[in-house]
DNA sequence: AATCATTATGAATTCTATTCATTAAAGTAT
DNA sequence: ATACTTTAATGAATAGAATTCATAATGATT
């Protein structure tokens, strides 16, 4: 009999394209996933996925399982936050903060989709940006904010989202462009582009400039789309998400390098309340996360605290 | 996080309304299925089923969960079909011979809906009854039959269906209701409506009857109905399963008592050559019988070969 | 060709579901 | 009421299957 976890293992192998990422999504081995994959296919006596080619893609009938994985996965959610239903526990107010703007990309959709389910949780954002989020969760202004470092506070509970990695932008004639990765020192005569925030919450300052005692022009733009504008027409360069970039990327709109030549990666977590942890639309909301991020951001990363 | 065997479980014990029956019919102990339930109000805590019934009834999560089992299971059915399809191994002739005239109340939705999602199947009923159906197989006159001696026959696979209790059934003011149960000797003097088939495809004669050299008056008739008005204007009495019975009972228009204290007990078989029970629509044939009866025909019960 | 990355494989292990052996509880019958 | 029967619950022991580990095979990349 086919069980849910291994509905799950072939939707992540094909949002990932691997087994190797596949299992550190569903946390497990990649040897586990290879044992599962080779004993679904045996009980079906159909291959379900293509290996000779990279990425894995899957068959007709791994593609149909998949289809099938999804529409099981809705049903499921369904059916469970139906039953917490007489409980009550499904009111309740999310107000929602957040550290770093390119979140705004994915956390539209994410809320647009929280909202159809949980018609019985005021969803809020908290506007502007803090210097130390978290303090709005002690001050009560604010029930979830999506941070980018654990801090492991008192009272405090930390859930990881996913991982993801800052590329570089330049234009497609900078000079920079030769590299294959860029280091601190390359950015000493630059202009950089970024959100208008304090420098202490960009990761490229943070874990590159200031180590490094670099510290190069900056200039603000309030849109990602502005940001590229600018880049583009040489005005400086930017660090991005690499998932916010694959279509500029794609189109030769403009140029991205690694930081470093391990790439310079960044962390992202849901914070809440540890009395609020347990609510079961909180982790509704976290979960609607991770899945459609997962499901629509690529090249994302999951980790353990 | 809920699995496929759960929502089995659960299915099985809202149509059986007792843990232990429920055992029997996923194949575990009574034991594995209270820590199972256990496990799942602990996850959702929730209360699933209301002890304090006999028989068990599910509580409103409970019931909710059913419905999500019987809608997955429906997709995973319709899922795996077509991941056959390629293989083209769903096309082919099935045609039934029967042994016992009452499964027709049962097949004939069977049929139906099997009909419906194996298009590429030929469905036929092997018209008239036979002594030894079994030869239909060998002769290649039929496909599969529903027989009730496992006779464990050289090339012949068998599986077992499902277990039901044969009721004497009799008019209300028919003397033999004062009994608590009827033995061979309380037939001696009447006379037994029966279909017409041979006596020793029936299983009063052969388990009962012929044993204690009793041989009664014999009357046929083609149809259950008949038998039953015959029977409600004191002709004689017949032995019918008790799940055909529910309705007349409830209503009063007959009566029925056990045959033997422990009743008298009849299994069913699919029996088909070996060379066709690897085939995956008979196999879907089969487990389609099952799933069917199991859900509408009353106090039936499963059983292993 | 050599190296790097990914998947496959068989044996060992771990972990969880199931069974076993009882107890507790509920329902019937005396 | 009381015994008797049936059914469910429970904790410890067991069995079995899924996972990991260690390594080989395969395929991609330089």
């Amino acid at each position: 009999m086919i069980e849910m976890r291994h509905l799950a293992t072939l939707v992540a192998i094909k949002e990932t394209g691997s087994l190797t990422r596949s299992a550190k999504r569903v946390h497990l081995t990649q040897s586990a996933l290879s044992h599962q994959l080779k004993r679904m296919e045996d009980y079906y006596r159909v291959m379900l996925v293509d290996r000779h080619t990279h990425p894995l893609v899957l068959t007709s009938a791994g593609e149909r399982l998949v289809k099938l994985a999804y529409l099981i996965r809705e049903a499921v959610e369904t059916a469970e936050r139906e039953i917490q239903q007489d409980n009550s526990k499904n009111k309740g107010k999310l107000r929602i903060a957040i550290e770093c703007h390119t979140c705004f990309d994915w956390l539209m959709p994410v809320m647009d989709d929280f909202r159809g389910h949980w018609p019985d949780v005021e969803l809020d954002l908290v506007s502007g940006f803090h210097s130390h989020p978290v303090e709005l969760l002690y001050s009560d202004r604010a029930d979830l904010v999506i941070i980018s470092e654990n801090t492991s506070q008192e009272g405090i509970s930390f859930s990881p989202l996913f991982r993801f990695e800052l590329l570089a932008v330049m234009a497609n004639d900078h000079p920079l462009t030769t590299r294959k990765h860029l280091v601190a020192d390359d950015f000493v005569h630059e202009t950089l582009i970024t959100y208008p925030v304090p420098v202490e919450q960009i990761d490229l300052y943070r874990k590159v400039l200031l180590p490094s005692g670099v510290n190069p022009e900056r200039r603000t733009a309030e849109l990602t789309i502005a940001i590229l504008q600018l880049v583009a027409s040489r005005r400086g360069l930017a660090a991005l998400p690499n998932w916010g970039l694959t279509n500029y990327l794609d189109y030769g709109y403009v140029s991205a390098r690694k930081i470093g030549h391990l790439g310079l990666w960044s962390d992202l977590y849901a914070a809440v309340l540890s009395s609020d942890s347990q609510k079961n639309y909180v982790q509704a909301f976290i979960s609607s996360i991770q899945q459609t991020c997962f499901k629509t951001l690529e090249d994302i990363e999951p980790f353990d605290s």
